[in-house]
DNA sequence: ACCTGAACACCGTTCAAGT
DNA sequence: ACCTGAACACCGTTCAAGT
């Protein structure tokens, strides 16, 4: 009685495992920021000492591993609604779906951008999209290719965006703009409102030269 | 004297300035990682408290800017030798040198994907290509959809090279290829022998479509 | 099987004090 | 002006111990 009382005076009911780790550790990035992050405030939010997680995943390192995994397996499902049989529009519909993870959990993004795929999702989630451009015809080394262009167009396009007022310091950068006029003119052009359209023209520049490769070498 | 000599073992004479942090930081990093790096190892490397370092840069993310424009002015040096007055040929150049940076210091280069331009030099390096643009008669519109364009590009490409065996991982990754065998198959056109070739490809891409565009609006 | 608690070896930063 | 040293409020992770 006193037990139970007491646990449920820390916050919320432990009930650990991968999935509530998992979720409450994306939570905690998502209001706090990467640099915050930590496994002792996570195990505050789970109401438990940050070692038990340590039962669940080996390092803080997995955990993040594990994060990537749930995002990216956001992505595939979002895809998957589309369920398209072409490759290239599956490549579109890929990148915006990457590109607005990037808006919906900006603290998080980076780690999708700066971490190797790492588990069984991820994997899972390539293995599907490559399984994909077979099918249509297209060989290994031309979806490897575009695969790499594609995918380094969306995750830097989305970083830039994300490169964000990291607090006080835009007063910083304000200044600066002011003292170099021809940053501050062109920088008017990349304010949020343009980088849809600048973001769909890169791509679409990609996707358009893939269309040309696949005509050239069609299926075998 | 006995001042002197405890200095001395020290590792090396204070002898602190903003340049010699700067190096030291840079170097730092490039032995030890990113997420190793810290303020007090820093402080060993230059014999003095980690204190001293707060007299010269106010906090570690000023300290980080600083290294990003190092980084940075490197890039403007190196693009500034081949001294091209086109546009195009210097977006080129300057995507391979950027590219290289990822190659000569593998553990620095997230800071630049990373973080936003922060500083007088990065600034100054930024206005020397704009200014170029202008020269040739590229509207701002046109300058700023490229450059973020073509960086996104790059700095996307360099990271996913770089978003390498973080240690024993590697183990975990190579089991799980072999249990996805179209992703091992596509990634096996992914080795490092093959970056240099897509890199480019993926570049000409972009520089060709610039191309285009300044035809089509030529110099007003 | 699952979780706690103390302990170890670290962090960035503040601030009073020294020279 | 430039640097030290103690202190504060943190970290990730190990490990023996509890239930």
């Amino acid at each position: 009685m006193t037990a139970t009382r007491k646990k449920a005076a820390k916050h919320a009911s432990p009930d650990l495992s991968h999935e509530t780790i998992c979720t409450a550790a994306l939570e905690l990035i998502d209001e706090e920021g990467l640099e915050a992050f930590s496994t002792r405030k996570l195990g505050r939010r789970l109401g438990c000492e940050a070692m038990a997680i340590y039962w669940y995943y080996p390092s803080k390192d997995v955990l993040l591993d594990a994060v990537v995994e749930k995002l990216m397996v956001g992505v595939g499902v979002a895809i998957a609604d589309k369920a398209s049989d072409d490759w290239i529009s599956t490549l579109r519909d890929l990148a915006h779906a990457y590109r607005r993870v990037a808006h919906e959990h900006p603290k998080a993004f980076p780690l999708l951008a700066t971490r190797r795929f790492a588990s069984e999702g991820t994997f899972a989630f390539l293995d599907q999209l490559f399984a994909l451009a077979r099918e249509q015809g297209i060989d290994d080394k031309l979806t490897a290719k575009f695969y790499r262009v594609v995918s380094s167009y969306c995750s830097g396009f989305a970083l830039n965006e994300l490169a964000a007022p990291r607090g006080p310091q835009d007063l910083r950068t304000a200044a600066l703009r002011k003292r170099f006029p021809r940053v501050e003119s062109v920088s008017e052009w990349l304010e949020p409102k343009y980088l849809d359209e600048i973001f769909t023209f890169g791509l679409e520049l990609q996707l358009a030269a893939l269309e040309r490769a696949t005509r050239t070498e069609p299926a075998s």
